[in-house]
DNA sequence: TAGTGGTCTAGACCACGAA
DNA sequence: TCGTGGTCTAGACCACTAG
């Protein structure tokens, strides 16, 4: 990375800035190596160090910087293919689901949620708490709302810790027959709780995965789960498997 | 929206004043509606024009807000939901697909794009650029890359406007049958290209939709599109439809 | 031309992690 | 304790839109 100085540019420094960093990073840089920090680099370029953050936040959004408070900045792994889904029926728990429960509670869900399961706005369900873990590092925290009705009784269990009982709950659901499912992706910012399931700040870019699962005619359960935009690619379909390399999308036009 | 006093906190005070924003568009605000201009916010609100633009940044990706230089800032809609997958059959440019031909080139594709092709680095393919438009309004821009070998010559119409001859190649690659399809869905910037084909500044956030055509046991033909991700909720599976209200993602913890 | 959001600066202090 | 990234300030000017 040269000490190259910034010439007058019609587009924005900072845009600048990032493609200068995208090119150093492919060149010059090996995945986990750290960079100088924020004040040296704005001092290399001749930037304010706000106008060097603005460039740092949109690679890191892109997947290709992690910056640690405390810590540094490092370069970034290619993004790890998660499969949400494939063609084999995956019914929450199913066979080689990652997933791993944390807690339970019964509790009314949030109305956007209760309209997905077609019950009553102020209907309890039960609400299970899980975490998904892929490559040894946490990608994914999902929220997964079970109503009471179908399902057997579970008042015997309430006793036992929420995990214990959450893994009661998916082990009910196992039994019912999966219809079909119905999911949807979009962006949004982890919340605090999620923010620190998965390690990161709160506020944090998120893919939230919204999914219905149908049984008998009906919602038999409904899962949020929001996964790390910044290191995680969705993966759906037959081959989940091969490697797009990195950076589709950030090419200079 | 009161003119409360944003109290000694210990979270962030951009953080606060996003959920404060969140609950007055909540229940103050109607879709569409225009908000107070950024310096009299910062200053109703005693913080930075800085720190305000911190809250409405992470609200415009929420998808609550819209903003436009020279205009102003914005109430927007629910996203939409926008179909990337249903049970059907999708070849490019089936039935009810709202993709709109646009150009096409010649050219070797990008180095990722070629190995999903199981081209060599340096072949040239056929490059497609398309358009999708839903409820009126641009959401996504896509470029189709396919392998120039198994479809049949088109230099005969090389000499035809671009949008024909990208016609042309659809019609041709709907021929073949359709044996699978493989998806990948992660957070990217939008190119200059895309941002303008999206009605966007470069940079925006986008949904990156990487799709792989499988046909005769080979890669018949590679996607690369990206979808607005303020304005988008991608729907996958069988029932596309169903609406999900607002904000799955903006409760305080 | 007036008003909006977008970019940029040069500081300051804080919260966290590691030594 | 020290160095890092995270937050925040109070300005300035630019690019764009609309009247």
């Amino acid at each position: 990375m040269g000490t190259t100085q910034l010439e007058a540019a019609p587009e924005p420094k900072y845009w600048h800035l990032k493609t200068v960093l995208t090119d150093a990073l492919d060149s010059e840089f090996a995945v986990g190596e750290i960079l100088p920090n924020e004040r040296d680099l704005a001092a290399r370029f001749g930037v304010a160090r706000a106008t060097l953050r603005q460039a740092l936040e949109q690679l890191e959004l892109e997947g290709r910087l992690q910056r640690r408070r405390g810590v540094g900045t490092t370069v970034a792994p290619p993004r790890m293919g998660v499969a949400v889904a494939s063609n084999d029926r995956d019914w929450p728990g199913g066979s080689a689901d990652a997933w791993q429960a944390v807690d339970s509670t019964v509790d009314v869900p949030p109305s956007a949620v209760a309209a997905a399961l077609e019950t009553a706005p102020d209907t309890e369900v039960n609400v299970l708490r899980r975490t998904r873990v892929s490559h040894g590092q946490p990608v994914a925290a999902e929220l997964l709302y079970v109503p009471v009705g179908p399902a057997p009784d579970l008042t015997a269990i309430d006793a036992a810790s929420g995990a214990a009982r959450a893994r009661a709950v998916v082990r009910e659901l196992q039994r019912l027959g999966l219809d079909g499912e119905d999911r949807a992706v979009e962006l949004g910012s982890a919340r605090a709780d999620d923010a620190k399931e998965l390690d990161r700040l709160p506020g944090a870019p998120v893919l939230v995965v919204t999914t219905r699962y149908f049984s008998r005619g009906t919602t038999a359960a409904v899962s949020v789960a929001t996964y790390r935009a910044d290191t995680c690619r969705l993966t759906f379909g037959d081959t989940a498997g091969v490697e797009i390399h990195h950076a589709p999308q950030t090419r200079a036009s």
